[in-house]
DNA sequence: AAGGTCTCCAACCGCATCTAC
DNA sequence: CGTAGATGCGGTTGGAGACCT
């Protein structure tokens, strides 16, 4: 019909101030819905999904907008993501004031800083650029090609996990890095043995060995656990967490909460080639 | 200082699900 | 019960600014 027309008047990109207002004052008069309304009234150009996602993301009351992610929400999103998968939504439900768009992004730019943190430790050259951390690296002589993946299918069977979690593979080995909370008490790793056994996957069973390594996280306290340490030159590390609490999720507390927007992003305060000091596979695979 | 690269994030798209008729 | 429109969700993209050489 007048679809042509329409579509000519749908106005995209980035929201004006003007347009927000006219949005917020749609909410504030008939709540949340009736996004299409909106346009159909007149009100504005932009389509009812466009206007819902600006209100969900950027207009509605309580956002942390413009707020990095604190270490606590950084560990929730790693243990939801693990336990969910891809279900951002979920996931930000967990986060009050954070959007499955936020969490989505967070999770994003995680993944590709792991993937250049791994690529980087592969690298024999290991004259990162960005490099604002020190750590006089021992760099494994071996090539590594790493990959990721991220499942959305992790949420209802216990399999598919071990494919959702960051990987280094070489043709001896597999090292992965699992969330140290998930592992049972008796299978956290210890300074000497960094190693646990856990069932092999169909894909990893082709490789001689499979190491899972503490991918860094916030170890449960009340046992004698004691995080790895050695693999870190960085002795300091703990300095950037701050004192022990008790946490509002009746987990172990380990960091000052919400000082929000002032703490640093939990992995900008690793060292950027902090992997490169993984023994080379030889020295730990299991025999 | 300039150009290249990287990171973050807002917003789009397509598909799935829900709801009203 | 089927259909159309509305809403929700996850994946992806592109631009702006930060950072590096």
């Amino acid at each position: 019909m007048h679809g042509k027309k329409d579509q000519e008047h749908v106005r995209k990109g980035p929201w004006k101030t003007e347009e927000d207002e006219v949005l917020l004052h749609h909410v504030k008069k008939y709540g949340p819905r009736d996004w299409s309304s909106i346009r159909s009234k007149g009100l504005l150009q932009r389509t009812g999904k466009s206007c819902r996602l600006r209100w969900v993301n950027k207009l509605r009351p309580n956002l942390k907008n413009g707020c990095k992610f604190t270490i606590e929400e950084e560990r929730i999103v790693i243990e939801l993501q693990e336990q969910f998968g891809n279900k951002w939504a979920k996931i930000a439900s967990y986060l009050p004031g954070r959007t499955d768009n936020d969490v989505k992004n967070f999770w994003s730019s995680r993944q590709k800083r792991l993937a250049r943190l791994l690529k980087t430790s592969s690298s024999t050259t290991s004259k990162s650029h960005k490099n604002k951390a020190k750590v006089s690296s021992h760099v494994p002589s071996y090539e590594v090609p790493y990959k990721f993946s991220s499942s959305s299918e992790g949420e209802t069977s216990s399999k598919p996990q071990s494919y959702s979690l960051p990987c280094i593979e070489n043709s001896d080995q597999v090292i992965k890095m699992v969330p140290l909370l998930d592992l049972k008490k008796s299978e956290q790793p210890c300074f000497d043995e960094n190693y646990v056994e856990q069932e092999l996957t169909p894909f990893d069973q082709s490789y001689k060995s499979t190491e899972y390594i503490g991918f860094p996280q916030i170890p449960e306290l009340d046992t004698d656990f004691t995080f790895p340490m050695e693999r870190v030159d960085e002795h300091n590390l703990f300095d950037v967490f701050g004192p022990l609490e008790t946490s509002e999720f009746g987990m172990v507390p380990f960091f000052e909460p919400s000082e929000s927007c002032k703490i640093d992003r939990f992995f900008d305060d690793f060292p950027e080639d902090m992997f490169d000091n993984i023994e080379p596979p030889s020295n730990f695979s299991k025999l």
